[in-house]
RNA sequence: GGGCGCGUAGCUCAAUUGGAUAGAGCAUCAGCCUUCGAAGCUGAGGGUUGCAGGUUCGAGCCCUGCCGCGCCCA
């Protein structure tokens, strides 16, 4: 579609330089500001003004000349003083459209994307939700322009979080391995459970420091894997994780392996990182001040040289204990499959559809395993407060010798989910004078401060069910709710990837519940919209026309005259050029804008064509070939976004 | 103290990475429902892009200095 005549273009003025002026410089295209100007502007020639001494219009002039005629190009004019605008041949590239081109070729290498980690000891709050759909969609982005590409949810399920809560249910509330699991299989969620006491674990470490012997206990008792608190440990661990699979999965998000913190350290991952790491010289051991004893890395390896008294990472602390660093280092050199070492799978969760998620293990199974890491890029989905150690991760490959890979390693970061003053409120959450000053509100586990996820999307369920019930009374109940779950999820999705990565979302109930304007459900609604004249012709007893024999090329030409006509195929035509730009500059909210600014193309279309009763025969076949257009390009762009289109709104 | 980021309409955010007249939604006001269902559409008002300089054909975007806010490291 669009794309492709895009990459002609491109092609055709890249040689076209090359030609004329010997260069091989990087220029993009563009939307012309007024559609009044063609299709797609290129500014190169404002670029090359100065390296060439010479007006750009002047370029812009003889570069038009040299590239002379491109298919699918109709007319080619300098304007502007120097752009040049492009106008298509509106009936071949309607055709070309119609007769449907290629899907992109797959190609070669495997991108691994790292995305929810969630702490598997309490329940997901809207900032994991953040993390996981942006992840999650941004697979579904490069899929779409045919990448292999692998997910993996990493379990931390040896951390302090998880002690803490296990140091909870033994030491606060003297439970046993049987009470716990009795509390799994009880009514009340299990993850909302945990959610309270690892609040109330926190509060008791913070009015009786000594009882943080407790957590170190634990930790020693996980690290040894023996004993009734690792026993705990991995049953509370394990519960929750299947409990997060199944929150997410309520979004449409899914896995494909969960490496897991304790098989690194049973398969002893850190062991072969660390004799990597001294073998290459990328850390030392620290002789003196206050980190002697330590293994440290030098701080000129992840920051500018400039300051030689900054201080070194530590790596492994005086005591022998390896820091997070140290362990993520490990998992990315094994991503990368750098680190020699692997893990051995079994079988996790399977998907209704089919596909199976599996989990690290530590000895190998009877079935056939499948491979996972050995990945050519990999992205790590993490909000933007662990931008130093991630900086550390990839200053390790680097210093191991592995720059490339350091390139490849790429901290997809966003900013925070907070909660604004009045969303505190709402939930009400009393806050010192100090704070409800602020424009928002960081949500902290520990305090138990935030927005649960299931929350959120039963909250958004029901007032998706109350509106679907009202306007839908002749439909079941169950079918109801089917629908009222997919609009409710759309908005959600919808609400998380409008905002740009590094914006900070300041979360607001009354915003995220808002089924109007720019949401995912005024975008599904437009794809309904689409359908729904099918539906109508269909119970009319009438057929979808072959448009294939039905639609000439004269008949493109008289039709795409008219400028409307032609500006909504050309928005609707965009959704492939949308998806490739928003890939290529890492911001799934483009995507969500396109999304957007399609179906408000769309309504607009509706509004403005009646297309069942069209009175004439081959302009009614031509709008009904529009409406399967946007139709399909709604339902693609959505697709990409995660988003379900209703069977009815 | 050092590092990273942010500041755009009353509010929440965009702006194709330096391009043509800075755009959307919400809110406000004025209109459009015998139906391809209004979760929609049309229109109006609302801007010195925090402030002051600089770089160039061109700056919301780049550079310098302030002011305000947030996060991370110590």
């Amino acid at each position: 579609m669009f794309h492709n005549l895009e990459k002609n273009i491109h092609a055709a003025f890249r040689d076209g330089l090359l030609a004329r002026f010997g260069l091989d410089t990087d220029f993009g295209l563009e939307q012309p500001r007024q559609s009044s100007f063609g299709e797609i502007a290129v500014p190169v020639a404002f670029q090359l003004a100065r390296t060439l001494k010479q007006p750009p219009a002047k370029i812009a002039a003889e570069l038009v000349d040299v590239v002379g005629s491109i298919p699918g190009v109709a007319a080619m004019e300098v304007a502007g003083n120097g752009y040049i605008n492009i106008r298509f041949d509106r009936a071949a590239f309607a055709e070309t459209v119609l007769k449907g081109d290629a899907v992109p070729a797959s190609k070669p290498g495997k991108t691994i994307i790292e995305h929810t980690n969630i702490n598997p000891n309490k329940a997901a709050h809207i900032g994991h939700l953040r993390n996981a759909v942006l992840g999650d969609t941004f697979v579904r982005m490069l899929r779409a322009g045919g990448r292999r590409v692998e997910v993996q949810n990493y379990i931390d399920n040896t951390g302090v979080q998880v002690a803490d809560v296990v140091a909870g249910f033994h030491f606060l509330e003297h439970k046993t391995l049987a009470d716990v699991a009795a509390l799994i299989n009880g009514a009340e969620r299990f993850d909302f459970i945990c959610w309270e006491l690892y609040a109330r674990t926190s509060q008791h470490y913070k009015d009786n420091p000594e009882a943080l012997a407790w957590r170190a206990s634990t930790l020693h008792e996980i690290e040894a894997g023996t004993g009734e608190l690792a026993d705990l440990a991995h049953l509370v661990a394990d519960n929750i994780v299947k409990l997060h699979l199944a929150t997410m999965l309520r979004l449409n998000i899914q896995y494909d392996v969960l490496p897991r913190e304790s098989e690194i350290l049973h398969l002893k991952f850190w062991a072969a990182a660390f004799e990597l790491l001294k073998d290459r010289k990328a850390i030392y051991l620290e002789t003196e001040g206050k980190n002697a004893g330590c293994w440290v890395m030098p701080s000129s390896a992840f920051r500018g040289d400039d300051e030689a008294n900054e201080d070194s990472k530590v790596i492994v602390r005086s005591n022998g204990i390896v820091t997070y660093v140290g362990k993520d280092i490990a998992y990315q050199l094994w991503k990368f499959g750098l680190l020699g070492r692997d893990f051995y799978y079994r079988h996790h969760t399977l998907y209704a559809d089919g596909h199976q998620v599996w989990v690290s293990t530590d000895h190998r199974q009877d079935l056939p395993e499948p491979e996972f890491g050995n990945g050519e890029t990999v992205y790590n989905v993490i909000d933007v407060r662990q931008s130093y150690l991630q900086d550390v991760v990839v200053a390790g490959l680097k210093a191991l010798g592995f720059s490339g890979q350091a390139e490849r390693s790429i901290h997809f970061s966003y900013e925070m989910v907070a909660l604004s003053p009045r969303c505190c409120a709402d939930l009400g959450m009393t806050l010192s004078e100090e704070d409800a000053k602020r424009p928002y509100i960081e949500v902290s586990g520990r305090k138990g401060l935030g927005v649960k996820a299931d929350d959120l999307m039963d909250k958004l369920v029901s007032t998706a069910f109350t509106e679907v019930a009202l306007r839908h009374p002749e439909d079941n109940e169950a079918a109801q709710l089917a629908v009222a779950t997919e609009i409710a999820m759309g908005a959600l999705r919808y609400f998380l990837l409008k905002f740009t990565r590094n914006t900070v979302i300041a979360f607001d109930f009354q915003e995220a519940l808002s089924f109007e304007g720019e949401t995912g459900p005024y975008v599904q609604y437009s794809a309904v919209r689409a359908r729904n004249i099918f539906r109508k012709l269909d119970a009319r007893g009438e057929t979808i026309p072959d448009f294939t024999t039905a639609l000439s090329h004269e008949a493109f030409a008289r039709h795409f005259a008219d400028e409307d006509l032609w500006q909504f195929f050309l928005t609707a035509s965009k959704s492939d050029s949308a998806v490739e730009r928003a890939t290529a500059s890492g911001e799934p909210a483009q995507v969500a804008k396109y999304a957007f600014q399609l179906a408000q193309t769309y309504n607009n279309f509706y509004h403005q064509f009646q297309v069942l009763s069209e009175p004439d025969a081959e302009r009614r076949i031509f709008l009904l070939w529009m409406t399967d257009f946007f139709r399909l390009q709604l339902e693609r762009t959505l697709s990409v976004l995660g988003i379900a289109v209703p069977a009815y709104m």
